[in-house]
DNA sequence: TTCAAACATGACTTTTGAGTCATGTATCCT
DNA sequence: AGGATACATGACTCAAAAGTCATGTTTGAA
């Protein structure tokens, strides 16, 4: 049945392996940092792919590769393949399953994290890994199966398929009632004159959450230039937290904040901004990794609940 | 990502391959007939995939191996992805792909090879494999992804899914003019005390539908000593055709038979025996090769019209 | 135009696993 | 009991592929 594979030699697993590390990372020296003999052996490799199957996986681009359709197709099969052996012998030692998460940073943080238990025990024990990314390459990495499951805007997704939806991102005010003069009402505080002379904290990851607030401000006429600009919104909230700075976050971020401390109201200028957040996933992988759909439901209702639920 | 595959060493294509083949055949021995060397290897072969996955692949049973559950399981996967790379290999070479069509030796004759050319065009121009097969072994091998196509009695299939209805199977008695007395009606000579006296012509293939005929003349109490006992019932059709002989044939056998020189009755013995034949297929094997729905239903639809259109 | 990054290649050595052969052991059949 | 069948194993040889190192080519950027 299959003799043309082996007859003449030429195809290994190593081989596939090497293509897909190349593949996956996106350029040689990425998928062997530091190791120029891995690199050229890679690339080795990969000719002698090319050779056995007669076509071209990868094609120069600038001083880096990328792929053919041949090479994103037999990628995404090897990736399969190594990971339905890489299934079976874990089943076979008894070992859990082992899914990937992707989400960007905040949503990780937030809703992903604090869930991870719970989707974990729903998975039959399975090891997760989480994968921050940019939402644009989120939808990208569901679809190649790099990533079983993604949280993300609906919007980001060209197909409505293989989708749950799970809460609506919208963006509040945070403000610690310390700094607030006595008197001041909601509608009064939520004005953008009001704003002003408040110290504000804001993410500066660089991400398109962070960015839009910034917009979003400068919209609203208030010359924004936040006290501290933190590595993550995280780092942010705890600074809230502590009543030493206002800050806008996503409504997902509320989860144990002290209401009676911080006056949180909605953040107008960024009513629109925010698309549902949705759990999406890859059928194919699903399926052959015998995910069913009342396991993927059951793992959108706790997400939901996470958001819902008091924190700790 | 899946290093631990590839960290110890022990997993090779040509070791999975080796351990498919003996799954597939059955046995060792018969996985490589008149070959000693490649038995020896082939029995190494499964000891190392053994160590590396830590687990049984094989039991002995009386002097021959049949497969644990983990064999079984490992088997099927290898098999999926040894047919995904031949895909993707004769893909790449701008080759069809091939397929695989199971049935029962009679079937195959007179529904299933009439059909081929169509069917073959309707997968894409693909190479179609068929392959003899009792119904029980069928279904399973349908199952197992061993078949991708198989066409056999409705009930030999366990679940009710990925079947398409084609024809009901229906027996005749045929018996040629020149064997029949002036002045016999239909109705006379569909009586079994008529048949008596008949040469008639049987398949002893041993298979199902053979033993059929002869169990249903006993019950009818003809004492059914066909004269000609042939290999096939196609070549007691035969001799239909020639006029010697009368003959027990499924309805499906008709195709370009002369209805002047030959009368056919209903056969009686035998109408509740014939379940309806349906188009069965395994769906993870479709999806993955890429059959669609469409693509099954237009195949159904031809082996359909290969019965009831005249025969060439 | 010069440099460094990213990949390619030639010329090896080393390791692994395929392939061969002789022989051993359990099981079935007669 | 005796022989044949089916598989297992030890002890090799040989080929293929992995791994190493030096060096070459192309390209983007300073």
């Amino acid at each position: 049945m299959f003799e043309k594979l082996f007859s003449k030699g030429g195809l290994t697993l190593e081989r596939l392996r090497g293509f897909m590390s190349m593949a996956e990372a996106g350029s040689i020296a990425r998928a062997a940092p530091d190791d120029a003999n891995r690199q050229s052996q890679i690339s080795r490799q990969i000719r002698e792919l090319e050779e056995f199957f007669d076509v071209e996986l990868t094609r120069r681009k600038g001083r880096t590769l990328s792929l053919s359709p041949a090479g994103a197709r037999l990628a995404s099969l090897i990736r399969e393949q190594l990971q339905d052996l890489e299934d079976f012998r874990r089943d076979q030692r008894g070992l859990p399953k082992s899914f990937t998460i992707g989400a960007g940073a905040s949503v990780l943080e937030w809703l992903v994290v604090p869930a991870l238990p719970r989707l974990a025990e729903l998975l039959g024990g399975a090891t997760l890994l989480i994968q921050p990314m940019r939402s644009r390459s989120l939808a990208e990495a569901v679809s190649e199966g790099r990533a079983d499951f993604a949280i993300l805007r609906r919007d980001a997704i060209p197909a409505a398929k293989s989708v749950l939806p799970l809460v609506k991102l919208g963006f509040v005010i945070c403000i610690p009632e310390r700094l607030i003069p006595q008197g001041v009402s909601d509608r009064q505080a939520s004005h953008p004159s009001f704003w002003r002379d408040l110290p504000f904290a804001a993410g500066r990851d660089g991400g398109q959450l962070d960015l839009a607030i910034r917009a979003a401000m400068a919209d609203a006429g208030v010359d924004y230039r936040p006290r501290f600009e933190c590595g993550s919104i995280l780092q942010a909230r705890q600074l809230v937290d502590m009543g030493e700075c206002a800050a806008v976050l996503p409504a997902l971020g509320l989860r144990g904040m002290d209401r009676k401390r911080i006056r949180v109201l909605p953040f107008a200028p960024m009513k629109g901004y925010g698309r549902g957040l949705v759990l999406h996933w890859n059928e194919r992988q699903t399926r052959r990794r015998a995910v069913d759909a009342s396991t993927i439901q059951a793992m959108a209702r706790s997400l939901v609940l996470t958001v819902r639920e008091p924190g700790p």
